[in-house]
DNA sequence: CTGTTAGCGCGTTCAT
DNA sequence: ATGAACGCGCTAACAG
């Protein structure tokens, strides 16, 4: 057939307008299942992630309409896979069986079983995030020591003397979810340089942990002037347990949430001062790193790790006078 | 090749014993691509929604994770394929293209040109929501009218007699959002029943709409004495308002989240009573509609419309003393 | 119950 | 610059 029109080959300009017509005549549409077959080849690339990931957040969204659209741009697919987490097999087998061509994975933990079973299989993929290990592996990340170092400043400029940071679950520290533990080792480093008293704790993802947390805090150091919180949904139970024990946000006590986002945190009195997870840029990025390993070409050196950028809201301010 | 084996047509426990132990130790997996070309069939199933319909909600996961199971059940993959608002052609063309076999559509509006596109194309399609035309189309939704009357009756019942309704935007009013349209009609016709002093409001989603609105409701009824709002993020602002006029929930004013979750209810203080979106109940139907259109199985009469159940929480109570 | 065979609709290479 | 032929790896239909 003549349709290394699509592309391959030299063609006439008048051979190309009678393909065209044709095609529209008969509503032709190349058949994606044929296509795949015979040029080894998919053209989809998978992004997986945990089941309910705490729920394919707003971060997510911005983050697959990003991916996506680089994505397309590059003639791709993207399709979102939700897997549970022990199904390490099946999300190797998506480019074993040819539905995709490369993964993207989200929720990477220090050791990660799908990122074994992806390597011992040789199967393209990029991490979102980061394995403890990391040599061969494709990955984009936040920078989770450049975030917490620019939060303690920020609060530290402000006259801030004991800080205490609201970190992710005990649970995911344990198993190894590397922006917990990044940011937990990067919030203690920057404390250190800025001579901060620095207190920091896990919180269940919920705003009742974050309000027993932070009231536990306030008890044992009631000297502290302010929160780092990097939990989106305890931080609602962060300023909860601040207003119930009076304390003015931000001139009693004040909230930077890292993170996350500006309209998250529009939905707080007043509206919380934000470090913005750069969702947008990881898609991209991520995309690109994808790409370049499945099309052999050099893995350009661009930036793998993105910072969240401080987007100023009304809940930090000076360290009250004792 | 004796691939039948996989499922086809009766086997020799022997011959099968073989084929599997051959299987193991080649690593053999069945190409996708190959397997779609020949049996026409790509047993994917695309699940389409606006980019960043807000950023793929809490919601959003609950039924993801459960169209997700329903359809692997069946062997089926569900993917989401998100795509902008425009883009019709390209929802119809995944199956045309063969890339998927059917199509469950999020977010559809009341006169919606993708699901004119699919009905054109003869793909079959399943609706999370519903348009004005319904012959000839399946889908499966929420039950407004059901859920808007008990939520009324609700607070009707706690003596409430002055009940404003926070709905949705304007813009999506306009342009045919079924939800906003149907929760209207169905608070007017619910408050009418019980004899209850209506108003009802549209809100930009976002808290500080919420707030706006509320206000100007309480400006102008000062007798509202309960909120019943279907607007996540408004309803952030719902609250601030109250905060504001120092009225207390829900001694002063009941407040009743509906189509949301309790764990978004959670994030409140006290945590509001809210009746709770079907989800799972949503995601696990859609699927099964769009099976039986599939696979031609006559599309078994189950309801297709789900309600909403009461969450009890502590933001409803009795209308205070006048 | 099992072995064999003919396409599925494209990309690709080989002629022209 | 173009047309023709082959085969990607499977399913389904047909014999045995």
């Amino acid at each position: 057939m003549s349709y290394a029109l699509s592309g391959a080959r030299p063609i006439g300009t008048e051979t190309r307008a009678r393909v065209m017509a044709a095609i529209k005549e008969l509503g032709f549409e190349r058949n994606a299942a044929a296509r795949s077959l015979a040029a080894r080849r998919s053209h989809v690339l998978a992004l997986v992630l945990p089941t309910v990931a705490g729920g394919l957040s707003g971060t997510l969204g911005e983050f697959a309409q990003a991916a996506s659209q680089t994505a397309r741009d590059a003639g791709y697919h993207l399709v979102i896979w939700p897997f549970d987490r022990e199904e390490h097999a099946e999300v190797r087998d998506l480019v074993r069986q040819g539905q995709a061509d490369g993964v993207l994975v989200m929720e990477v933990s220090l050791h990660d079983e799908r990122i074994d079973a992806l390597l011992a299989s040789q199967v393209p993929f990029t991490m979102i995030g980061r394995t403890a290990e990391l040599d061969g592996r494709s990955w984009v990340d936040i920078d989770f020591e450049r975030t917490l170092t620019d939060a303690v400043d920020h609060l530290a400029d402000l006259g801030h003397t004991t800080i205490a940071f609201v970190n992710h679950s005990q649970h995911s520290l344990d198993t190894g979810y590397g922006p917990t533990v990044r940011a937990r080792d990067a919030f203690h480093a920057a404390a250190v340089a800025r001579g901060i008293h620095a207190t920091d704790v896990t919180s269940d993802e919920s705003p009742l942990a974050g309000r027993l947390t932070t009231s536990a805090i306030l008890d044992e150091r009631p000297e502290t002037t302010a929160f780092v919180t990097m939990n989106e949904t305890a931080t609602f139970g962060v300023t909860q347990a601040l207003r119930d024990r009076r304390l003015r946000v931000p001139d009693d006590v004040s909230v930077l949430a890292v993170v996350t986002s500006p309209e998250v945190g529009a939905m707080y009195h007043p509206p919380l001062t934000t470090m913005r997870a750069p969702g947008h840029e990881l898609g991209r990025r991520s995309v690109e790193e994808l790409l370049a390993a499945l099309e052999g070409t050099a893995p350009r050196e661009a930036p793998r790790l993105v910072t969240c950028a401080l987007s100023p809201g009304a809940s930090t301010g000076p360290a009250p006078r004792r």
